[in-house]
RNA sequence: UCCUCGCUAGCUCAACGGCAGAGCGGGCGGCUGUUAACCGCUAGGUUCGAGGUUCAAAUCCUCGGCGAGGAGCCA
């Protein structure tokens, strides 16, 4: 009995007879021969049957295969050149085919393009096109290198419950739901004061799950169900921290490089630009930036952009100034030092500027903006008392909160991380919603 | 919430006041190296909905519906 292979492998096996277990992604006829595109869940691989090597019965099946009918193909593997795939390169002769399933022929993703809202209706089998497969590894590989770095770095994996009980952040909109008799709980839009809880028992903490948001945003770059990481960690200053987030997006970058290369190649990214994404990464502060846009608007001939560039000190940076600090990188830049007034209430002050605060976005270049956003936290009671009443927060929400600057405070820092975000950078793609398997936007709730 | 744009065959689009069309997909046939194969034949329409202007509306106007892109907010 040949060996049950793994597409991704195929270059192990040249010269082998293997079997291989998918669906007939395309089929292409030639009379007297049949070319039958396999995809297999871990790559895609071109099969030849030729008239005169099957039954005749068989033959004239394969003729008419509809697309996406699943298989059962077994056969010898050859180096070509000609054949398509992915990774590509080999071929597999059919000896044998099994039809596990014969598809019906009205299979509605045809393999050119479609419109958006009928790939999103459709996403159930969207997901098994080239692209979209492609990126959904990408994501994966993503996730696995996040969670690798931390446990390699002595994080603790500690989740936050995702049915809340207030507001975390006070302005943001909540989704809301029911509770038994405890009346209204809330999605998560954060475990991050949760965290600040678990950093006093473990030290070095993360949490990384599904996290809510039910802002009417409108953009490539929102999801209302995202999936965000989120580390903190005790005896950490801002410093700290961006040496934190830049090793850990080296090594999540690196490894999909290593892992991921015919994926990307796939989706067409410009591998060179992901290649020089190392540790350290450029660090400007908000002052500094506030400068650079201002003279990027100078000289700014489109008034157009000139108008969507207008910036005044104290305001917090929106897509288009992002973009425009970002295009004078090839790498992430750290942009800290925001305006206290722009950003969270739990953010720790600047020493002797408290009209700026220890607050740092990561910005991936390319245009793709806000990756990884974070800061000092807060340590001492009193000032966080102070800002609680300041935001008009009910502190009766935060009393466990407020208490866990009275037990050994120390100075301590964590960031968010959006998942679909980094993997729409390194993949180059335009919008966040391909880059997780069944997106919920403000329009979107099936499939 | 605001601004802009779109809605025609299963899909992607054309027709822009005068017979509703093409490519892909489907069906039938041909072809021993295709690369989103190609060639021939074929079926397939409530032009988002309602109202209006006109001899005549997919096309112009009004209202409504649905969606997209962007702004704000954020990961």
């Amino acid at each position: 009995m040949p060996e049950i292979i793994r597409v991704d492998e195929i270059s192990k096996y040249d010269g082998q007879e293997v079997t291989v277990q998918g669906w007939v992604y395309n089929r292409t006829d030639k009379g007297k021969l049949v070319f039958l595109l396999v995809r297999d869940g871990t790559g895609f691989v071109q099969c030849v049957a030729f008239k005169g090597d099957l039954d005749e019965k068989i033959f004239d099946q394969l003729m008419r295969l509809p697309q996406e009918s699943a298989v059962i193909i077994t056969g010898p593997v050859r180096a070509d050149k000609r054949a398509p795939g992915v990774p590509g390169g080999y071929e597999i002769g059919v000896k044998k085919i099994e039809i596990v399933q014969t598809a019906d022929a009205d299979y509605p993703m045809s393999l050119k393009d479609h419109g958006v809202d009928f790939a999103l209706d459709n996403r159930h089998l969207w997901i098994r096109m080239p692209s979209q497969w492609a990126i959904l590894r990408v994501r994966s590989t993503v996730m696995a290198a996040t969670r690798e770095w931390l446990d390699n770095n002595g994080f603790i994996a500690m989740d936050t419950p995702i049915l809340t009980p207030a507001a975390a952040e006070g302005t943001t909109t909540l989704f809301e739901t029911e509770y038994f008799d405890e009346g209204k709980a809330y999605l998560a839009q954060t475990g991050q004061l949760y965290n600040e809880a678990n950093i006093f028992a473990f030290g070095k903490v993360y949490c990384f799950g599904p996290t809510f948001r039910a802002e009417k945003s409108k953009t490539r770059r929102h999801l209302t169900e995202f999936w965000m990481l989120e580390p903190e960690m005790a005896f950490c200053d801002l410093d700290g921290l961006m040496e934190i987030e830049e090793q850990m997006v080296t090594h999540i970058v690196q490894r999909v490089l290593r892992d991921r290369k015919p994926e990307l190649l796939s989706l067409g990214r410009d591998l060179t630009k992901l290649e020089n994404i190392k540790a350290p990464f450029p660090r400007i502060s908000y002052d500094d930036a506030a400068k650079m846009i201002g003279e990027l608007r100078e000289k700014e001939t489109d008034p157009e952009k000139k108008e969507l560039l207008k910036f005044d000190w104290g305001i917090d940076f929106g897509a288009p100034h992002e973009t425009a600090i970002t295009n004078q990188f090839d790498k992430p830049v750290f942009c800290y030092g925001y305006p206290t007034a722009v950003k969270a209430f739990y953010m720790e002050p600047w020493p002797g500027r408290p009209e700026v605060c220890k607050s740092v976005d990561l910005l991936a270049p390319e245009g793709y903006g806000e990756i990884c956003g974070g800061s000092e936290r807060i340590s001492d009671h009193d000032l966080l008392l102070k800002r609680i009443h300041e935001q008009k927060l009910p502190e009766s929400a935060f009393k466990w909160y407020l208490e866990l600057r009275k037990y050994g405070s120390v100075p301590h820092s964590g960031f968010g991380m959006g998942v679909e975000r980094v993997t729409s950078w390194i993949c180059g793609i335009e919008h966040i919603r391909e880059a997780i398997a069944f997106p919920r936007t403000i329009k979107r709730v099936y499939p």
